[in-house]
DNA sequence: GATCTGTTTTATGGAATACAAACAAACTTA
DNA sequence: TAAGTTTGTTTGTATTCCATAAAACAGATC
């Protein structure tokens, strides 16, 4: 399985759609591509991409409308308006704010590639200065990090994934077959146990506050208290 | 002694193209010149010029198709697409292609040759202003040079490919088979343990500042962490 | 109390990864 | 051209990570 970076691309002129997709995916992106609003947004809610390139003007749904709802439920994410000469800068500069960067049609590839890496750079950093307070525990995850005073000590992948899903929903139950489909693809019996051997590593790891427990919720799930 | 330039010139029509060989080399390129698209991947790979000058419709293999191929290796290479009237314009407008430039035929001499000069300038440039920081570490890509404080190591060519391929995602997760298409051409079981054994020497190159380090993720790849 | 069901922990094995060292090929230098 | 060097591949063994198995444990139900 690959876990290359998953773009969506939203654009309704598929010539120029299609050659940007190709472009990206010669880069090593995961490129979605759609061609009207309505069915990016559908593709954002199935796939998750971790950035968008939306052309503004699109049938069924422009790009701003279409953004506005993704931000609803997600208010990171990082996008690229693609503008055609016709619409009025202003209403585009208005906009060019936070997370979102525009491009003025025509624009060359390499504008459009050094912009994504810009958007994602920024992204990355964002994530990885990202540091939760666990009890006296201090967890970074894509860092893998879990520190406490001077120690420090690096988690593995799926150990780092799992405290993060529990640290999210601390002090709340956090449904056990969520976490499985999540982390593990489907919550079967097998994977179950697993994810009991990775509890157990968890609690090891975070016994040294003992104000920090994750207590079992039978019948439903885990609880991080803290 | 100072080497001449390497150019790659694929053009089907041979008159055409020993006009442009020979204008090319009374300016000091060495000029490497295709009738089709499969010779020119092939002389691409056995010669690695700097850049390509290629027609879009040839036999055997589109231009388009050839730079798909080539960027995979090579992702920087600066291409000039030459295109006959017939492909529609819009197209290649839209495209305005990174990194690349496109002429129209009919063109001059004297354009083609600036467009040269352009964009080898830009690679120069691009090239010389290539600085990233890792932690403490100071890397540069194309001079292949990894600097902490004073001292400063000259990695080998895979060695610092793939330590760009990591800094490009820092932070997150590089999947172990993209780096290894992009960097050995394919990912079989062999090139894997080739791959494992530069991540090693990575690690002991960067094993100065301790705040950096590439982690594993089992099962997809590698993670620099600073 | 006996039994059932879900949870916790420790143990085990296989696959993926780590690393050192031997090796081969390409390139330098004398 | 031969000897030394550098670079990347191959090989062999050690280690880590995770899934699975097994066994001990705890609440619930009868």
């Amino acid at each position: 399985m690959t876990e290359k970076i998953k773009i969506l691309l939203a654009e309704d002129e598929t010539a120029l759609g299609t050659i940007i997709k190709e472009s990206l995916e010669t880069r090593g992106f995961d490129v979605l591509f759609c061609t009207n609003g309505e069915q990016a947004l559908n593709t954002y809610r199935a796939e998750k991409p971790e950035l968008l390139v939306l052309d503004v003007m699109m049938p069924k749904k422009d790009g701003f409308t279409l953004v506005k709802e993704i931000r609803a439920e997600n208010d990171k994410i990082p996008v690229i308006f693609l503008t055609s000469k016709s619409r009025t800068e202003d209403v585009v500069e208005g906009f060019g704010l936070g997370g979102n960067d525009y491009l003025k049609k025509p624009f060359s590839m390499e504008e459009l590639i050094v912009r994504i890496h810009a958007l994602l750079d920024r992204k990355r950093k964002r994530e990885s200065s990202e540091e939760v307070s666990i009890g006296k525990y201090r967890f970074n995850l894509s860092k893998q990090k879990l520190g406490l005073g001077e120690k420090e000590q690096t988690l593995t992948h799926r150990e780092a994934q799992l405290l993060f899903h529990l640290s999210e929903n601390r002090n709340a139950v956090t449904d056990r077959s969520l976490i499985l489909t999540q982390l593990w693809g489907n919550d079967d019996f097998f994977n179950a146990r697993s994810m009991d051997v990775f509890i157990t590593k968890l609690r090891k790891k975070l016994s040294e506050d003992e104000t920090v427990e994750i207590l079992n919720v039978r019948g439903y799930g885990y609880k991080l208290v803290c």
